[in-house]
DNA sequence: TTTCATACTTTCAAAACGCAAGTAATTTAG
DNA sequence: CTAAATTACTTGCGTTTTGAAAGTATGAAA
């Protein structure tokens, strides 16, 4: 048995996704690279303020799933950067449904731009 | 301001879904109830395995939130059932992609059926 | 009516969370 | 070049949530 399916609730994909995602954080952080943050302090700056300890906690996570991976940053610093994989970029779909959802049924929620 | 938004942690639709929708299990509860779930023990009975503490706090929180609703069971029954508003099964396409999201991307992973 | 099933509630240890502070490496200012 | 500031974390610790188990009360069945 995988290292992935050991530790698996079901083989139900919707559970399976949950236990990578089934958090208050981890989705923000995609989403936050779905705009284009790429370091650490892109991150922490989100207007929901992630604390730094599970910041590091889900990119580490998101790597270890294959969600994330590390990039040079495009500024050229030396400082550590992240980007979505194309598993990453297909969660694109879930985070789209997941903001039209809130925008219809969450009074007062909105995009930004 | 309104209790809804007072703890809320920024005005993005998705952080907002988070709040509700956040953690392993309420979005499973969902899932079965899609499927045709409607009593404490259907959802109890899912393969997950959810407790039942968390079952019964799930089942009160979907419902303050407006996504679930109490209704007659099918069978007659005076044991108490629950059904999705239209607030919950606007949650289907959220559903959808996590679950081809799976489907995709995790080994392993399949709907029944 | 007594037995079983259902729908929870309670208890409690373990894990996760969240805030604050500390540290090491990188960048910038002078 | 050097000192100060920024960045990317880690550590500590009190609080909250989780999850496993057992207990209880009501509905259903025999």
């Amino acid at each position: 048995m995988s290292a992935a399916s050991a530790k698996r609730r079901s083989p139900c994909p919707v559970a399976c996704g949950l236990d990578l995602f089934g958090d208050r954080w981890t989705l923000l952080v995609v989403r936050d690279l779905m705009f284009g943050a790429e370091r650490f302090k892109d991150f922490a700056a989100a207007p929901e303020g992630i604390p730094t300890n599970l910041l590091a906690d889900r990119l580490a996570r998101l790597q270890s799933a294959g969600v994330v991976e590390p990039t040079a940053a495009a500024d050229g610093s030396r400082h550590p950067a992240y980007r979505l994989t194309a598993k990453g970029k297909a969660l694109y779909p879930v985070l789209a449904a997941l903001r039209d959802w809130g925008l219809e049924w969450e009074k007062g929620t909105r995009t930004r731009g």
